[in-house]
DNA sequence: ACGCCTCTTTACCAACTGGTAGACACCGAA
DNA sequence: TTCGGTGTCTACCAGTTGGTAAAGAGGCGT
């Protein structure tokens, strides 16, 4: 009926991933994401065992999105470190505005159970890894401020997801994101990010 | 029993405010609050007409709890700009460590139901508003790195409460937040916020 | 025609949710 | 001694949760 020719399975991941992303997994029920599907939640629980099991999934399948975007982003950049950080504020921040759950998921991991916490930290480690050796690189060759490359990356990771959950905030009190407030609220992101990482 | 002397209500408060801040609001229920309080349901009920009532109780208090730091932290700082920013990371930074329940709360803001998050909002407005205004008087003196001063003060924000909400993720995981690592994080987090809003 | 496999359904269930009603214990004032 | 208020309790309740059991429905090869 609704979306055809998408399979089932496919269709549970993409509801539960917004649901999940937008109000927390904890406040979405498997009742509510099989009605969005237009099934029954039965057979939600047929293609994943259990609701952990698609939280899973849906983490997984949320990670890789978000990381072949980057991954493109970064691969057609050029070789400048500050270009290349402007890539990737730029290529997060577009996924961040047209489909706010996927961070909003991401975001969440402080609230999922350690298990999920775990798998999702696992997911993302070897991205993480090749941006701490990137920064250490740059600094080595005095391209970035000198600091701490691991905490650096956090602070950079933490500010660019702080500010997408924060728009949607903004959006939740009334605020409208209309295209020009979200060119210069991008422009803004990326002066801040820059300055902080500029050398000395 | 536990903790004597504390009336009732206020240990409720308390405990919601870590459980819910840590947790978030929906998935801590009612008998849970109760029991970590070492009293029935009803008696929170009985203090608390809903558990709505309970969660802007908490917010209310946590926010006045911040802001206390925040205020005082300012006051006494001197009148350098970039030394008041460092002054309210230090000051921010005590409370994200020692209870991160705080921010973590006031973090989970999306998430709450619209009158909560309005609620909240109204709370926080007036410091906020100070702080834009701040902010533009030193980009107009020439003190600071001119930009948007609203969404600076969001960018700010966001990088201060988002990496806090990392570390407590970091501790979930298994990172062991030693003083020396907190006393590095902090100065990193110092430095960086320092080097976004220096003029070039 | 048959059985088999994949997919979705109906029918339940025990546990838990926020919340109501009312009883019980205690205490200080009249 | 009685009375009223305060605080906590037991007993329930209707609705929702994640999950189990089992029964179709439809297609496909034999």
């Amino acid at each position: 009926m609704a979306t055809p020719d998408i399979p089932t399975r496919q269709r549970i991941l993409d509801a539960a991933l917004d649901l999940f992303g937008n109000r927390g997994v904890d406040a979405v029920s498997l009742d509510e994401i099989a009605r969005v599907v237009g099934v029954r939640k039965q057979t939600v629980l047929y293609w994943f065992a259990s609701k952990d099991d698609l939280v899973e999934a849906v983490l997984s399948e949320a990670v890789a999105e978000l990381l072949i975007v980057v991954e493109a982003a970064l691969r057609a950049a050029p070789a400048d470190p500050l270009a290349r950080i402007d890539a990737l504020v730029t290529a997060v921040f577009r996924p961040a505005v047209r489909r706010p759950a996927l961070l909003g998921l991401i975001g969440e991991i402080g609230r999922l159970s350690v298990s999920h916490a775990a798998h999702l930290a696992a997911l993302l480690e070897p991205s993480v890894d090749r941006a701490i050796a990137a920064l250490q690189a740059e600094m080595d060759a005095g391209r970035i401020r000198r600091a701490d490359p691991a905490l650096l990356a956090a602070l950079v990771y933490s500010t660019v997801t702080g500010l997408a959950t924060e728009a949607r905030v903004l959006g939740t009190v009334g605020w409208m994101p209309s295209p020009a407030g979200l060119r210069t609220l991008r422009t803004e992101l990326r002066a801040f990010v820059r300055a902080a990482l500029t050398p000395v």
